[in-house]
RNA sequence: GCCCGAGUGAUGAAAUCGGCAGACAUACGGGACUUAAAAUCCCGGGACCGUGAGGUCGUGCGGGUUCAAGUCCCGCCUCGGGCACCA
């Protein structure tokens, strides 16, 4: 009899080609009881085409798709293309062709890969945001913020990229001041003026629903974005300005310590604060100005190095303590940045070791306000000295001299004034007392400080979504009317940044040139919005992608919103996660999205995000620029892209990634031809199940048990185990394979577990082997009995002083009693007592071990 | 410097609560089938000692807790990632 043998590119032609036919993605949004959107990071249509990275990243979320459809869920699980921004524009420029025909042509290949990796996608439903049905709504989005009062238009110190010829983020700068896209160019701090979206707004949500646990992200994402946020809880405190000129405001400075405000001996104001000009004294006038010049001729890095020695300079001015009402001396240096806080601090050198370090520089007055408890000594609560060879005693009485700076713990002393007195009190309770004193006297209040920024949206460029705004004749600003969007990016031919700090579009008087409809006559906004922008919103257009009329459905977003599970690269954690966030918020606030997202914040888009690993090859990232990049047409070509798919997922833990090497690519191979070989070419006589042979009914169940528990994903400690399912899958099939019967039930569980993994040879088995008509994506899920899961005898290892000396198989219901008689009757102990042994303690664990303790 | 991961056979890795270390694969060795090779199937497969039964050691290093430690505690080393005068 000829045997049947497994044809990957036969079998996965096939079924994709029924698939389509039959509608088997297609998802009836509106009729869909029991939603579950599945949501993977859309990827970016490069000229090369996709990488086996992106196929790790899809494969994964896929897989996470087809179980819940499994399970009985309407899945939607759509895919879309982010083809705007920089990355297109300089390509098309090295290129020398224009990114609006480059990108059909990606798009159609990108879309010919992700077809034959067979990922559950509704077609039907793809977003491309350089469209001009998408970004209208880019744009529109961004008039429904300009509405609500959260975006506005600023000059400020901007990073620019002389290479991108653009402003960037914060989140777009790397840590050595570089630039993201161009790790050899040195970020330059540019004054322009620039549109920013109100992102601080929304900082305590941000952060607090991570801490708050209203959502359940990877612990790593949600590290990386409080983190990132920074909040900083203390208080704001005024101090009034000695012999200011009238109306001089007071110094506003941020503290995490008002407890110490009693020791703060001088101030220091970053070199751009507004107030330096008003309050330098004549005799410093000439050297405060050299060193804001200097200043501003450093990137914030060179600025703020810990270990570099620290510079100022004072200002010939004096501010008033507001506790003690001492003057103190007010200074400028280059460590205190003009964004952060309010770009002033107080200094108090008793109990901070930059403040004492700029104190022993300058010789500037040190008092102690506390007094140090020893009794949890860690060395960095003091500094300023050396701990070598010194008791406490020596060491407190240094700090108590203002010889040292101490940040520990300890009571206040010295801290009292005629209405306040924290004198004995530890920090916290000082913290409160001065706050509340503060407030009460109107010098302060308490404030919660964040690192993050506002976003600023403007790119000088031109592969982007027009900002909709015009300028009248005086310079105000206007938004466009909706009616009149899209604003419509013009074809130009010539779009390189001309370096000047304006887009493009600057050099198109043809097209800037505005009449509004009442017939006043403008410019338009000539630069372009931040491509970041367009991927914040995707998954709001899938669910009403071909509906001309309005950005979403609002019955569809209620229906399907928030997210059930978004699947990416952590490396979007500051980036694409915390923009999304913000402006799914930001609409809700302005009233345009409701998401019925009751259980977490109403603003919250996704319930869940798992961050993947990632796929290293020769020891590295996969990336162009190492050259170590595998496309994985090839593969597809030889195993299929079931086999890849399931070799990728059984590499290591999901979630931590893994070494591309084709080694193991055979072994899935094998198990797909002894599976196809066992459902084809293996007649096993079919019984009931009750009837099968205890040890593989057994296994059945408890392999359904593994495999449900690797794939579900209830809470963020509980990992994705994709390679240890496929393990299981195989000692199932192995079990399965040594027995000369099988039943149904068997034969479909099996088959089951393979279809998230294998949807392909999955679909060929179901119809083709096991005789079903409707699709394996009509299956459920098979359930296990856990009286089943156990068998009922169990092997027991007998242990003398934890060494292993027996093995004894008994009932699995053997009691606590029993073990131990049967333990003390084994030959292995017999004979240490017959040497003379006593046995002194015997340590019982059911269903798995006896340790016996002998002397 | 700080924070977060990770370190287990030749290799990728596995191991709910502390309870038999190395599941499942890959490479490799042996055998069957074959004229031969591939494929497939069977057996072996941490190291060392031993003819064997068996024994000793073994989860980056050094200590500790425990009847019992890959797992918990203390102190280090190496690699990967992130952050760095944030008041």
């Amino acid at each position: 009899m000829a045997q049947h043998l497994y044809d990957p590119t036969q079998v996965e032609s096939k079924w994709q080609a029924w698939w389509q036919q039959n509608g088997t993605n297609e998802i009836d949004l509106a009729a869909a009881k029991n939603p579950y959107y599945v949501l993977m990071m859309f990827p970016y249509p490069s000229a090369e085409g996709l990488h086996v990275g992106n196929v790790y990243a899809f494969t994964g979320a896929d897989i996470h798709g087809r179980f819940k459809r499994l399970q009985g869920y309407d899945v939607f699980e759509p895919i879309g293309f982010d083809a705007f921004g920089i990355h297109s524009e300089n390509f098309a420029m090295k290129v020398n062709r224009h990114p609006a025909e480059l990108i059909p042509a990606n798009i159609a290949n990108f879309t010919r890969q992700l077809k034959m990796m067979g990922f559950m996608f509704d077609w039907r439903r793809t977003v491309d945001t350089t469209s001009p049905e998408y970004y209208k709504w880019t744009q529109w989005i961004f008039l429904q913020l300009y509405k609500a009062g959260l975006v506005y238009r600023d000059v400020k110190e901007v990073n620019f990229c002389p290479e991108c010829g653009t402003v960037i983020s914060d989140e777009q700068k790397n840590p050595d001041g570089t630039c993201e896209r161009h790790p050899e160019t040195m970020v330059e701090r540019r004054a322009l003026p620039c549109w920013f979206f109100r992102i601080t707004n929304f900082a305590d949500r941000l952060v607090n629903n991570h801490l708050n646990k209203k959502i359940d992200w990877s612990q790593r994402t949600v590290v990386d974005q409080v983190k990132w946020i920074g909040a900083s809880h203390g208080a704001e405190v005024d101090f009034a300005v000695q012999n200011a000129p009238a109306g001089t405001p007071a110094i506003r400075v941020f503290t995490t310590r008002p407890d110490t405000l009693f020791g703060a001996t001088f101030m220091v104001l970053s070199p751009e604060h507004p107030l330096v000009e008003t309050i330098t004294t004549p005799a410093q006038a000439a050297a405060v100005k050299a060193y804001q010049t200097t200043c501003a001729a450093k990137s914030d890095e060179e600025r703020t190095t810990d270990t570099k020695e620290k510079t100022g300079i004072f200002t010939g001015a004096h501010a008033i303590n507001p506790l003690t009402g001492a003057p103190i001396p007010v200074w400028i240096a280059d460590y205190v940045l003009m964004g952060y806080g309010t770009g002033a601090i107080m200094a108090v050198p008793s109990g901070d070791h930059r403040d004492f370090a700029f104190a022993q520089n300058f010789n500037l007055p040190v008092v102690a306000i506390i007094d140090p408890d020893f009794s949890a000594f860690e060395p960095e609560m003091i500094s300023g000295t050396s701990t070598e060879e010194k008791t406490p005693e020596q060491l407190r009485a240094e700090v108590l001299a203002g010889k040292a700076a101490w940040s520990g713990p300890g009571r206040m002393i010295n801290s009292a004034n005629a209405t306040l007195d924290l004198n004995g009190l530890a920090k916290e309770d000082a913290i409160a007392k001065t706050t509340a004193w503060l407030s009460a006297q109107h010098l302060g209040n308490a404030k919660t400080q964040y690192r993050l920024r506002d976003w600023g949206i403007s790119r000088q460029r031109y592969w982007g979504p027009p900002i909709p705004v015009w300028y009248d004749e005086e310079g105000n600003h206007h938004p466009i009317p909706e009616s009149e969007l899209p604003v419509q990016l013009p074809e130009m031919t010539d779009f390189r940044p001309k370096g000047d700090g304006k887009g493009p579009l600057a050099n198109r008087p043809d097209w800037y040139n505005y009449t509004a409809a009442d017939g006043r006559k403008g410019r338009r906004e000539t630069d372009v919005m931040d491509n970041f922008l367009d991927s914040a919103w995707y998954f709001l257009r899938y669910i009403s992608s071909n509906d001309p009329t309005q950005a979403w459905d609002p019955a569809l977003v209620k229906q399907w919103m928030p997210i059930d599970m978004y699947i990416g690269g952590n490396e979007h954690a500051v980036l694409h996660l915390m923009y999304t966030r913000f402006l799914c918020m930001a609409l809700h606030q302005a009233g345009v999205l409701d998401m019925g997202n009751e259980l977490a914040d109403p603003g919250e888009p996704f319930k869940k995000f798992r961050a993947h690993g990632l796929l290293i090859k020769d020891g590295s990232k996969m990336s162009k620029s190492r050259g170590n990049v595998v496309n994985p047409d090839e593969f597809v070509a030889e195993h299929g892209c079931d086999t890849l798919r399931t070799y990728l997922m059984f590499l290591g833990p999901y979630e931590q990634g893994g070494d591309f090497r084709l080694a193991q690519i055979s072994g899935i191979r094998r198990f797909f031809n002894r599976l196809y070989d066992y459902y084809f070419n293996d007649a096993k006589q079919v019984v009931a199940e009750e009837e099968l042979p205890k040890p593989l009914r057994v296994k059945m169940h408890q392999v359904i048990q593994k495999v449900t528990k690797d794939l579900e994903t209830e809470t963020e400690s509980d990992p994705i185990g994709y390679n240890t399912a496929i393990a299981m899958l195989m000692e199932l099939l192995n079990e399965c394979k040594s027995h000369d019967v099988t039943s149904r039930s068997l034969q479909e569980a099996l088959v089951t577990m393979i279809a998230p993994f294998a949807p392909h040879l999955a679909e060929e088995i179901w119809q083709g082997a096991l005789g079903n008509t409707r699709s394996v994506w009509s299956a459920k899920w098979p359930s296990f009995d856990a009286s089943l899961t156990t068998s009922d005898t169990v092997e027991i290892v007998v242990q003398i002083n934890g060494k292993i000396r027996e093995r004894l198989v008994v009932a699995r219901s053997a009691s606590k009693e029993e073990l131990e008689q049967l333990a003390r009757g084994t030959a292995a102990v017999q004979n240490e007592t017959k040497n003379g042994a006593e046995v002194r303690k015997v340590i019982v664990v059911p269903g798995s071990l006896i340790n016996v303790i002998v002397k």
